[in-house]
DNA sequence: TAGCTCTTATCACGAGCTGC
DNA sequence: GCAGCTCGTGATAAGAGCTA
């Protein structure tokens, strides 16, 4: 299905409210495949460690506390699978291609719950392109308002009415029908505020953890966006009105999030000299092989996707502002690389030659 | 292909904690 | 004491996968 008729909507748990946590899970399996029993284990084990890095961190909220069914630790990796960071297949888990580039970005040293900007950058495009549905009526409601109480009051009637709106931009009943059953669904709830829970509280922890919410506004309970958080909220806002979200994540995303959130010294990818573009991404093409090309095979070869993901989320860390097109239209003139894409699949492959 | 089993998504509840 | 927040866990229906 066109992915423009695809409801993005994510299934949370209130407990499901630290991306710290989605990171730590990549790290935990590497490259490697793990039994969802011994993943569960062990992020239950590496929370235990860095419980005291989330004691100082701004919220509590979240701990994976170890539990006999693991409960906690089982709903973080859901939600790594529903931002398509994670697969699992007769039960073992592993990390995803788009998943992959995590494991290779800049960490906080000092706090794995304080995400680096790189980490930001990387899980905000995830949660656009997995909840967009949910996210931004939310951020449409904190703009106007600024309690938990008038945001629990607004949230179903401001997500009906983006649903609606979703379905009148597709005019067409057979392929609104997602859209159409999740506002029956939501229609029939009876039990508004319990169920509110698992949505709102996780969604505005993620804000919190990205930095589009204010800090010290939520210390005195009020649900604010950031300078920072508004000027990106801008954009979205626009992006809504005019185009679709995957061509913006494309070819835009990048752009805005360091004209939002980094801004001094950022440079666009089209102003570099030419020689200077193709030497950053021929390093890293020779870092994403080294880390992401699967061993003992006759050809070393990387998913498109991935090294997109890759290179673009590096470049945002050296301030260098790029678009897939034009990653793309340099991996076309490599001689050293065979580089296809596949529209279709919305993937492709590069090999060295 | 029908029926069974397993998995997942959604809904639900009760209880503990915290701050006023 | 109360309301709001947080948490852990369970129930159930629907969907997916398997098998005879």
């Amino acid at each position: 299905m066109n992915k423009e008729y695809t409801l993005r909507i994510i299934n949370t748990n209130i407990k499901t409210r630290r991306l710290g946590y989605i990171v730590s899970l990549a790290d935990i399996l590497g490259n490697s495949f793990l039994l969802v029993d011994d993943l569960q284990g062990k992020l239950e084990a590496w929370a235990e460690e860095h419980k005291s890095d989330l004691e100082r961190y701004f919220s509590k909220s979240g701990f994976i506390k170890k539990s006999p069914k693991h409960y906690p630790a089982r709903r973080y990796i859901h939600l790594a699978k529903d931002l398509r960071l994670v697969k699992i297949s007769r039960n073992e888990c592993a990390l995803t291609k788009i998943g992959q580039p995590l494991l290779t970005l800049d960490k906080n040293k000092q706090n794995p719950f304080e995400l680096s900007t790189e980490q930001k950058c990387f899980l905000l495009k995830r949660i656009l392109e997995n909840d967009f549905d949910y996210l931004f009526p939310l951020l449409r409601l904190i703009e106007e308002c600024h309690s938990a109480q008038e945001i629990f009051g607004n949230f179903r009637r401001i997500v009906l009415d983006h649903l609606k709106t979703r379905i009148e931009r597709i005019d067409d009943i057979l392929k609104s029908s997602l859209f159409m059953k999740r506002i029956q669904l939501m229609m029939k709830w009876t039990q508004e505020k319990k169920y509110l829970e698992h949505i709102i509280y996780p969604r505005l922890d993620w804000l919190l953890d990205l930095q589009i919410l204010d800090l010290e506004k939520f210390k005195k309970k009020i649900y604010q966006l950031t300078c920072d958080g508004k000027a990106f909220f801008e954009a979205l806002k626009k992006m809504e009105a005019e185009i679709d979200i995957d061509a913006w994540l494309e070819d835009y995303y990048y752009e805005t999030f360091g004209r939002c959130f980094i801004k001094d010294g950022v440079i666009s990818f089209d102003t570099l000299k030419r020689e200077k573009g193709l030497r950053v991404i021929c390093d890293l093409l020779e870092e994403a092989f080294s880390k992401f090309s699967p061993p003992n095979l006759p050809f070393e070869h990387i998913s498109a996707n991935t090294f997109l993901e890759f290179s673009c989320t590096k470049l945002i860390g050296m301030k260098i502002l790029p678009a897939f097109t034009q990653i793309k239209n340099i991996l076309n003139s490599l001689p050293m690389y065979r580089f296809q894409w596949q529209p279709s699949m919305h993937d492709g492959f590069i090999m060295k030659i």
